[in-house]
DNA sequence: GTGAAAGCGCTAACAA
DNA sequence: TTGTTAGCGCTTTCAC
C-alpha cells in the first residue's frame, strides 16, 4: 500500500499537506493541490480507511443488521440500504441475525470495535438488551421495533395492510376469515392481527380464536399452520385465509395444494409481502405490496440524517404505506 | 468506548501485558491473565479493531463481491461465504457489482483501503483487469473465471450439468432442443453452452444455430429469447428449451405461457441452478441444482487456506458437481 | 513474565 | 498557505 507519505514526497510537501490537499483542497494553494492530486494518482494512492478512522475516532461505516439475507425481502431492504450508502460514500457492514438474539448481540459487538457510525437494525425478541451494548450509537429500527422508547423507526403500515387483505376478504362474502400470524414478539405480526381483528369487526365478524394459528415466519411453519387450519370439518374450516408474511404464505398454498383444496374455489388467500412467487404462481397470489426497497433506502437516509444532527432531536417515525394487489387467488366463496 | 488501558490501569498492568493476557494468553502468567480478563469483562472492553488492524498492517476482513443480492442464488453464495468466515471470526465485506465492472472497480478500491486479508469476487467481464489493482491479495473467482492464469477458483461442473440436462432430453426423444444461453463474455455460460453441444452430438443430434439465443441473465431477457424460439412455425419451433439460469429460466416458462404452451406436453424445459420458485410453480421445474452454500463455504475456507500458506502454491482449481432433479416439466415430445 | 518505548498512517492543533 | 508535532489504540520489539 501506497501511503499519504509517499505521495507527499513525491509532491514535495509536507505530510500535512498532502492529507489536507485530497480531505479539504479548499485549504490548500491550487497548485500545490494539483501536485499532489497528480503524485497520488500516479503512484495509485489510496487511503488507509484504518488510520484514518483511528484518527478520526469515527468511520465510514454504518452496520446493517437484517434477520435473513436469503429472504427476498429482507435481501431487498439490504440493497436499499447499501445503495443509499454508497451514494454518500458510506460502506455498510452487513450481518444476519438468524432472528437469533445471540448472533444478534455478537454481531453488535464486533461492530463496535470498527467505530460505525451509525446501526440500522431489523430487531429480534431482545434487541432492546442489545443495543445497550452501543448506548451512543445512532441507531435506526428497520421493519419492525424493539421497544425502546425514543426508538427511530422505519416501518410499514402493518396495520393498515392487514386491514385492507382481510376487509377485501369480508367484502368478497367470506364470514370464516382464517389467519397464520407470525411471532407474537415480533411487532409486525402483533400489528398484523389487530389488523386482521379490526377489519373483521369492521364487517361484523365475530372474532374465532380457533381460526387464528401462528408460525415462526418460515415455510413450513405456514405449511403446517395452514395445514391444522385448513383440515378442520367442512362447515368449521375457513373459506379464506389471511398469512402474514411472505414465507409462510408458501406453505399455505402448499398447504391447500396437499388437502386438494383448489385457490380461489375452495379457498382464498391473501399473503403479506409481495415477491416473484407471488407473481408467477398459478393462480398468481393477491398480497399486502410492501415497499421494501424504499423501506430500506429511507431508514439509510434517515440514519445519515440522524448522525449529522445529533441526538437533540426526539425519535423519527417513518411509516410508508402499502397496497393490496388483486390478482387471482380470491374470489366469493362458493355457496353452501 | 473502553480501551485497553483503561483495562490495563483497573488489572494493575501495563498496556503491554494486557494486549498479551487477551490476545496471547500462553505469553502471560495464569493469574496475571485472570486479573485482565475479569477487568475487561468488568469494563465490557471491545478491542478497537482499527488500531489493532493498523498496527499489525492487516484485518479480519475479507471482502466479498457478489453481482446480484437479490438473486436467490448469489444470497446463497453470501450466506455460505458469510458463515465460513464468521466461524473463524473474520468479517467479510460485502459489496454489489451489479454485474457492471466500473462498480467492481469502486468496490475492490473502497476495500483496499480497508486492508482487507482476502478477496473473493464472482468476476464479470473485465475482472481481470480490475484485479490488478490488488496484485498481491489473496482472491478467489467464485462461481465464474475471470480468466487470468494462476487463478484460484471455486466453480461448479457447468459443462456436467449442461450435458446431463439436454441428454435427459434427448433421451425423451427431442430432436429440436433449443437454449436460452447467457452472455458469452462469462465463462459459466460458455461452460453450459458447450455443455449442450457435446450432448447434442453424443445424441447424434446436429447442432442448430437458430435454435440458440442469447441473454443476459435477467428474467426480461430469457422470456424474450425464450418468446422469439418458441415463436418459429409448428415444425421447426423447439420442443424443448434448456434455459442458462435461474432468473431467465422464469422468463421462458412466462414465454411458454404466454404462447398458451403447455408443459410439459407441449414444451419441455430444464432449467439451470434450483429456486424455491423451480420447486413449487406447476409443473415443477426439472432443474440442474448447483450447490451455492457449498459453494459460498469453500469459498471461503479455500481463500482462508491460501492466507495461511501465502502464494507459494500453485492455482487452487475446485469444481463442485451439479445434479440433475428430475420433476415434471419434462417428458417425451408428441408425436408428429 | 512484565514494562517501556516505538510506530502503524493519518489528521488536527498550533506555529510560522 | 504550509510545516511541525502529537496522538488515536493497539501490538511488538527490546530490555530487564
Amino acid at each position: 500500500m501506497i501511503s499519504l507519505e509517499e505521495v507527499a514526497k513525491r509532491a514535495q510537501v509536507s505530510a500535512a499537506t498532502a492529507s489536507r490537499a485530497l480531505s479539504r483542497p479548499e485549504m490548500v494553494a491550487v497548485q500545490t493541490r494539483e501536485r499532489v492530486a497528480l503524485a497520488a494518482r500516479e503512484l495509485g494512492y489510496q487511503p488507509n480507511v484504518l488510520a484514518r478512522s483511528l484518527r478520526q475516532q469515527g468511520s465510514r461505516f454504518i452496520g446493517l443488521i437484517i434477520t435473513d439475507i436469503l429472504n427476498p425481502f429482507h435481501a431487498t431492504l439490504a440493497k436499499g440500504v447499501q445503495d443509499a450508502a454508497s451514494a454518500v460514500e458510506y460502506t455498510v457492514f452487513l450481518f444476519n441475525s438468524d432472528e437469533e438474539h445471540d448472533k444478534e448481540r455478537r454481531a453488535i459487538d464486533s461492530l463496535r470495535g470498527h467505530l460505525p457510525r451509525g446501526l440500522i437494525v431489523v430487531p429480534t425478541s431482545r434487541t432492546r438488551e442489545n443495543l445497550k451494548l452501543v448506548p451512543n450509537l445512532p441507531t435506526i429500527e428497520l421493519d419492525r421495533t424493539s421497544g425502546r422508547e425514543d426508538a427511530h423507526s422505519v416501518m410499514v403500515d402493518n396495520l393498515g395492510g392487514a386491514r385492507a387483505a382481510v376487509s377485501h376478504l369480508a367484502a368478497l362474502g367470506h364470514r370464516r376469515i382464517g389467519m397464520v400470524v407470525g411471532r407474537l414478539d415480533i411487532t409486525t405480526a402483533v400489528e398484523r392481527f389487530e389488523g386482521y381483528r379490526e377489519a373483521l369487526s369492521a364487517a361484523g365478524i365475530p372474532f374465532r380464536d380457533e381460526l387464528v394459528l401462528p408460525g415462526n415466519h418460515r415455510e413450513e411453519d405456514g405449511r403446517v399452520a395452514a395445514h391444522a387450519l385448513l383440515s378442520r370439518p367442512p362447515l368449521e374450516r375457513p373459506t379464506a385465509l389471511f398469512v402474514g408474511n411472505n414465507e409462510m404464505t408458501v406453505g399455505a398454498v402448499l398447504a391447500a395444494r396437499a388437502l386438494n383444496l383448489s385457490i380461489p374455489r375452495d379457498l382464498s388467500i391473501v399473503g403479506f409481502d409481495d415477491s416473484r412467487w407471488a407473481q408467477t404462481m398459478q393462480p398468481a397470489l393477491t398480497v399486502v405490496e410492501q415497499p421494501a426497497y424504499n423501506l430500506g433506502h429511507l431508514a439509510c437516509e434517515t440514519l445519515l440524517g440522524l448522525m449529522g444532527r445529533g441526538p437533540v432531536t426526539g425519535p423519527t417515525q417513518v411509516r410508508l404505506s402499502t397496497r393490496l394487489i388483486l390478482r387471482d387467488s380470491t374470489a366469493s366463496p362458493l355457496e353452501r
